[in-house]
DNA sequence: CTAACATGCATTAAA
DNA sequence: TTAATGCATGTTAGA
């Protein structure tokens, strides 16, 4: 398909993986050990080495059938992603942290009764790439550093472990983990949504979306 | 109740 | 025929 492009820039794009990948190993600790985080609809570790949080889900057996669609949560698509105007969507590139693949996606919405539903298309290689399953969870972050790549995707495998009554895993991330952000601060509140209508770049109350810029065109 | 959304399914396109 | 598309509908969580 169209999704696989090597990606020219992929040795300049350097976000210290070792780093990371060490950031994310304590922020999968982390939910491991704060079942509040299940509603947490935020990312504990935002804006870790220029990426920034956009968005998760967790997926469904529709997201990971032979669809190749994604429904992504309404509420962070219509604040953190680009303003859709039109039902076909935009193409978005997003790197994979994992492979450095650069995946073409298609971020669009579907009428459904009076409000939209958000998905994201053409991610049937991106579910065969990780072996993705239901439980998992997919995560967008924003390059915020480079020009070049707008977004960035990581697949991550559901942590399938079961605390014990018993087993004293409290106090075991305690050390690494000392506060659990609380979700309280809605994004509507942080961030002034597009309104229908407005391009997404040449609004200012919309600036952060202006590093969408590049990757995605009309239909 | 309303709204989000997981999935069903009719319609259209491709093979 | 089979597969992809685009919306409709049923389910569920929250106000």
């Amino acid at each position: 398909m169209d999704a696989m492009r090597p990606s020219a820039e992929s040795s300049e794009m350097d976000i210290n993986e070792r780093q990371f990948l060490h950031r994310i190993k304590i922020a999968d600790a982390k939910r491991a050990n704060a079942s509040a985080m299940a509603a947490d609809r935020t990312d504990p570790f935002q804006n870790v080495d220029g990426l920034r949080f956009v968005l998760q889900k967790e997926l469904k057996n529709s997201d990971v059938g032979s669809l190749g669609r994604i429904v992504l949560p309404k509420r962070e698509a219509e604040t953190r992603l680009p303003s859709l105007v039109a039902r076909g969507g935009i193409s978005l590139m997003m790197e994979d942290i994992h492979t450095k693949q650069v995946w073409a996606f298609k971020y669009r919405f579907w009428p459904n009764n009076k409000s939209r539903m958000y998905i994201l298309e053409n991610a049937g290689d991106f579910i065969k790439k990780h072996g993705l399953q239901p439980g998992d969870v997919i995560m967008i972050y924003k390059n915020e550093e480079k020009d070049g790549f707008i977004k960035v995707i990581r697949a991550k495998k559901e942590i399938h472990q079961e605390p014990s009554a018993n087993a004293d895993y409290d106090g075991v991330f305690d050390t690494i983990v000392p506060e659990i952000p609380a979700p309280t601060v809605r994004y509507s509140e942080l961030f002034q949504p597009c309104s229908d209508g407005v391009y997404p770049g040449y609004d200012l109350n919309c600036a952060f979306l202006s590093d969408f810029s590049m990757g995605y065109q009309d239909e």
